[in-house]
DNA sequence: CATCTAGATAAAAATTTATTTACCCGTTAT
DNA sequence: ATAACGGGTAAATAAATTTTTATCTAGATG
């Protein structure tokens, strides 16, 4: 556990650490996105957008609803940014050691 | 130009994005740190320390102070967090595509 | 000589991440 | 049949990052 925490930030800022990533957050935050929307904006596969996006939702980071197209008999995701915030600067991050010596 | 601030940015957050370099940011944040301090607090070895101390000095986040040690005719070099911080939130994230739109 | 201190490099090895390629499912339209 | 729309998977490939291993410099000590 002592770990835990310095590394589950750390796979955050992962994350985040790309910019295809950042871009998609900064693409849905005003409005939702679809998958076409955004491969076009980005000019990137489907299956490496699919995987970008897996891994903001799985952050925590971006979420979306599902929508049935009637006129097509698809079903359409809409992807939007949710609220964050993350704030880091040296006494945050000697907070993280902190916790780490009080698991110990 | 257009991509650069996304990836400077996401260069910046990829080197934060490292348990162990956030350790050694946190170990230096309240007292100056030497290379022997610090492989034994996160027990790694000197050519890995020195290879995420580069990365965090060069990427402007830990500085530090060369020291002869006239006993030992030796150079020590003591390191220490700079002050910096870092936020980010959908509207941060939304202003660096607007940056992007302004550059094309 | 060997060993220790400090700092460091380079290359090989290991690990992780990212991307592409090939396909799948279902529905509708041509 | 093919093509298009949407969503997706898996495996191969490519790229990037991290870590280890071997070694170097210099000085001091046993």
């Amino acid at each position: 556990m002592e770990t835990n925490l310095a590394e589950r930030f750390a796979g955050l800022l992962k994350v985040l650490a790309n910019p295809i990533r950042l871009k998609i957050l900064a693409l849905c935050v005003s409005k939702e996105r679809t998958s076409r929307e955004l491969r076009e904006e980005l000019k990137i596969s489907k299956p490496l957008l699919i995987a970008h996006l897996r891994k903001l939702v799985d952050a925590g980071l971006l979420e979306y609803r599902a929508e049935l197209d009637e006129e097509r008999m698809i079903v359409r995701k809409y992807y939007k940014t949710k609220p964050f915030e993350i704030y880091i600067n040296p006494e945050t991050l000697r907070e993280i050691l902190e916790n780490l010596k009080l698991n110990k």
